[in-house]
DNA sequence: GCCAACGTTGGC
DNA sequence: GCCAACGTTGGC
């Protein structure tokens, strides 16, 4: 079992959105080192870590867990996308996603209360210029933040 | 809107 | 393989 952060502009996609159906497919990533983090490390019922990003309040905003195994991206083949990929073919796709679960709203951990805490100092998201929007979580800041919540409410 | 930091592309 | 130029991310 492992746990990751995954960053969604709320305007595009928020914690809500994602609560109102049983899952949605993570479509449009376009970095290698994120894709090989849905492609190789994720598995069905890893932690997810919710988080905001581009907006007034970045930070976490629930939840959620991988509901599938990595598969084909289809928005790369739609030329009217966004996320066209000329480069890339049926026979040898590029990007892949996975399907992601919410499971609950948590209170925005916002990223500047994440700063303060000595034990998540080392989250890749917190480390100056990470711009991945998937970042592994290590098992201690997880729990941490698990318990944070519980905590303070 | 600014800009630092990082990733990608492509000429050589 | 190097690296300059360019594009993107994302906090502020």
């Amino acid at each position: 079992m492992a746990y990751w952060l995954m960053k969604s502009e709320p305007d595009e996609i928020s914690i809500d959105d994602v609560l109102a159906l049983p899952s949605i497919p993570w479509f449009g990533v376009r970095n290698y080192q994120a894709r090989n983090f849905m492609r190789d490390g994720m598995r069905i019922g890893d932690g997810v870590l919710f988080y905001h990003s581009s907006c007034a309040e970045p930070g976490i905003a629930g939840l959620a867990e991988v509901a599938s195994t990595a598969y084909p991206d289809h928005t790369q083949f739609e030329k009217d996308s966004k996320y066209f990929d000329p480069k890339a073919t049926q026979e040898t796709p590029r990007w892949m996603m996975v399907d992601v679960k919410a499971k609950r709203k948590t209170r925005l951990l916002s990223l500047a209360e994440l700063r303060t805490y000595p034990e998540l100092a080392d989250m890749t998201v917190l480390q100056k210029g990470s711009r991945l929007s998937i970042t592994p979580v290590k098992p201690d800041e997880w729990r941490f933040i698990q318990k944070l919540l519980k905590e303070k409410v």
